[in-house]
RNA sequence: CGGGGUGUAGCGUAGCCCGGUUAUCGCGCCUGCUUUGGGAGCAGGAGGUCGCAGGUUCGAAUCCUGCCACCCCGACCA
């Protein structure tokens, strides 16, 4: 197990091949840059997924599905975002093997099956989503358009890393279609606000909502709203965000609708996404030496039953016991675990669900039979009680809040400690190289400047805080003017 | 694409510089007994194209050449 969790400059691909392989969360496949989720993993993903639903279908979204290939032709439509994604796109240019002829056993592509025309396999599915909104909108009528997609996309990066940015990635993408500009700035803001929400309820991490700076939009996109996050190392994470896209894929895949007035207008967009990359926030903000710590609301397992005995009249003693407990608890929504294998010893299940970041575990033997009571260990403390059996529910399930609330509160400290309100460049540097994490600093609102400061710092604009107050003041690189304070940091 | 590094059993590794018995050790795995309140102990056992191809040599994991893969740093990146 790595000790260097807490440290910064932490070699994270170890990180993820101690912690998340033993884990049992990921493993990295021969395919290059791609991650095979393992079940417990997905077990996660699925929780998440499962909410993050909820949420859109609260404010009104549907699920659909559209194509994983885009003809070249459609993803060219939108000039600057086809130019965007241009670098990193797999390609499918021929649609079947043959045996080759020259060596036995072996495949190759069949130079007569080339297709007419390629397939780019979606980094992102404006492009084909668009292309059909072209046939489904014509009237406000058909306005607004609220969908939803859980999809695979596929960007061939230059370099990949573990769960932050993988070459294929799991993810969801919303794309909307209104009537008006105000509406669609609405539904940007509205799915930024349901990402800060989910990450920071459920996930238990913290989060800024800002803007992007021009240089770190969306291509094609007119603003980006973002939630960003500060891992354990001191660097920021792009968390989630939410574009308002103006009227720009209207014009380029010529949506226009009628309006009310009976005019004919192009119709205002949106599109927003989350990805597998909220897992690798997930680890890096709450994990510790001992492995993960997964919030309550997340975890597959809320609390495991790990039995303790030698004789097998005490294996069965203390196993109806368990069972017993786990109705018990089960009754009230909790995910009970019983691991009643009986080839590996009780010290090493404590290990391995504190490895698996079990939030709450509970070991029962033959002297709590005895007492009526049990074992109570918290992940997140590592601290152990005793309580009363017929107190064990309350304790538990308020136990389970406590755990979710003190997550949040520990990394929200860890947070704040690391904003820092900077005013010469100096400084600037200083901080960024001794403390890390976010700098707040005036920033004269020139790409040139942002650039300028990218270059001798490695730092980046990670947003425009949302909440940012108005404050004269002048530029930490460039000395000019500026009227409020925006977020460096170093970036993942 | 540039710089650096690494490929030896399922995993992690020693050996390589300086060629020479049957390729080292740990974890894991199998069998048996004893164990079980913080990663069990003992005994026995199975498991290897030393990344691939070629070369030098009486002899190559070790030296040389080429290739491949992976990792790190950079460029790149919503």
């Amino acid at each position: 197990m790595s000790k260097n969790l807490t440290k910064r400059s932490v070699d994270y691909s170890k990180w993820y091949n101690e912690l998340v392989v033993k884990a049992d969360l990921a493993e990295t496949s021969a395919v290059r840059g791609c991650m095979i989720i393992k079940p417990y993993g997905y077990a996660i993903w699925e929780k998440m997924q499962a909410e993050l639903d909820k949420m859109f279908k609260a404010t009104g979204h549907q699920n659909a599905y559209f194509p994983l290939f885009v003809p070249k032709s459609l993803f060219e439509a939108e000039e600057q975002n086809a130019e965007g994604f241009a670098k990193e796109c797999a390609v499918v240019t021929h649609y079947r093997l043959k045996n080759n002829p020259d060596k036995k056993g072996e495949l190759m592509v069949d130079p007569e099956a080339k297709l007419e025309e390629p397939l780019v396999v979606r980094p992102t599915s404006e492009a084909i989503i668009w292309n059909t909104y072209k046939n489904w909108i014509q009237s406000y009528r058909d306005l607004p358009i609220l969908i939803n997609q859980w999809a695979n996309v596929v960007r061939w990066e230059m370099r990949t890393r573990l769960f932050l940015r993988t070459a294929e990635f799991l993810w969801q993408e919303g794309h909307t279609a209104h009537a008006t500009e105000q509406e669609a700035l609405d539904e940007a803001r509205q799915m930024n606000q349901v990402y800060a929400d989910f990450v920071e309820r459920f996930m238990a991490i913290p989060v800024i909502q800002g803007l992007k700076s021009p240089a770190e939009r969306f291509a094609g996109a007119v603003e980006t709203f973002c939630i960003e996050a500060l891992m354990q190392d001191g660097k920021a994470l792009q968390a989630g965000t939410s574009h308002f896209l103006g009227q720009n894929f209207a014009k380029a895949f010529d949506v226009k609708f009628a309006t009310q007035s009976g005019s004919l207008d192009y119709v205002w967009a949106t599109s927003w996404g989350v990805s597998t990359r909220l897992m690798g926030a997930l680890i890096m903000t709450h994990s510790d030496d001992n492995g993960l710590v997964l919030p309550p609301q997340l975890a597959p397992d809320q609390v495991v039953i790990v039995p303790i005995y030698r004789s097998e009249e005490e294996r069965q003693a203390v196993a109806d016991k368990a069972e017993a407990l786990k109705k018990q608890l089960e009754a009230h929504q909790i995910r009970v675990k019983f691991d009643n294998r009986d080839n590996f010893k009780p010290g090493f299940k404590f290990n391995e669900y504190e490895l698996k970041g079990v939030p709450l575990r509970i070991a029962i033997g033959p002297k709590d039979l005895e007492k009526q009571q049990v074992e109570l260990a918290r992940r997140d403390t590592l601290t152990k009680q005793f309580v009363a059996e017929n107190e064990l529910i309350p304790v538990v399930v308020e136990l389970l809040e406590t755990i979710q609330e003190a997550l949040y509160v520990k990394a929200l400290a860890f947070r704040e400690e690391h904003i820092t309100v900077v005013d010469d460049f100096d400084h600037f540097q200083e901080v960024l190289h001794k403390k890390g994490g976010f700098i707040a600093a005036h920033w004269d609102g020139t790409e040139a400047t942002e650039q300028a400061i990218k270059n001798a710092t490695k730092a980046t604009i990670r947003c425009i805080p949302l909440d940012a107050p108005e404050e004269a003041g002048s530029c930490v690189f460039s000395g000019k003017p500026s009227t409020r304070r925006v977020l460096f940091a170093k970036a993942y």
